[in-house]
DNA sequence: TAATTGTCTAGTAAGTGAATTGACAAAGTC
DNA sequence: GACTTTGTCAATTCACTTACTAGACAATTA
């Protein structure tokens, strides 16, 4: 399941990656604006910042804007950073591989077979979703409704 | 991630499903065969029962079966038993579609969008995953290695 | 220097995962 | 019909995770 963390977090990037030339947003303004827990934010702002995907600056005036352009952070990293590894069993994960203690031959596990098909294709959606191309694809969906 | 419930159960299916010929099979001898708790073992299989998936017999001579020929059961049948829902939330879940209270209008929100592209793919998988074809692909694979 | 805003460490309540225990029920064997 | 095997089920345990909150502290700017 999807956390909340992640969430919440993807909510303050899709917002961030619309007013990407605002400059600074502050944390107060993006959780009262998502409805967002204000101190979870912060949390949630930090992380992604050790990350590399947020930049800070404090005082007034202060706040928090992506770090790079929203084409190039997608849903992928993100998850990645606030909820772990895509993968739904670690033998399975690029960036956690870990060994099945319980499995005696990794190449003869059917399960393990079936669950490496299901994390190439969710890596491969979520790593094609960026900030810009999500924004983009729910403008398009409102323009088509209207 | 797939919970460890989800892997013992699948362990036991494809093993039944190996032997689906054989009549039933203890609870105990499977737990031996795959290294599962039995009394978790036990409980697994109860849920497995009540879901139609596999049949049980009690007394001497008694154990579980396959409900259903191996090839009409597949892993998002099994998963959905007992771990619930494969959505990553419940916005975007077949079996258990729940509205996000946060959400105003799903309909223009990114992140449904995106697990909605998710979730489908991950039902074609895993329903496509039948006992029967994983346990071929599994041998399938064995023998190319020889 | 006062106000604003981010940083960081702790803590906590509720829920989930992964079992274990033990009483009980049914079915077959001798 | 006693005995044994095997499944059924409710209850409990324990560690871990999720979703927060509190509060001290640090930096920046008007």
């Amino acid at each position: 399941m999807l956390t909340r963390k992640s969430k919440y977090g993807l909510k303050a990037l899709l917002l961030l990656a619309r007013e990407y030339d605002r400059g600074s947003i502050p944390a107060s303004e993006l959780s009262e604006r998502e409805g967002i827990p204000e101190k979870f934010l912060q949390l949630i702002l930090l992380e992604l910042r050790r990350r590399g995907i947020v930049r800070s600056r404090r005082g007034q005036g202060g706040g928090y804007q992506l770090a790079r352009d929203p084409a190039t952070i997608n849903f992928g990293e993100v998850l990645r950073a606030l909820d772990g590894p895509l993968a739904l069993t670690p033998c399975v994960s690029q960036t956690a591989y870990q060994h099945c203690d319980e499995c005696a031959d990794e190449q003869q596990c059917g399960i393990r077979l079936v669950m490496k098909d299901v994390r190439d294709e969710t890596a491969r959606i979520l790593e094609g979703a960026s900030l810009a191309s999500v924004n983009r694809a729910v403008d398009r969906g409102a323009r088509r409704r209207r």
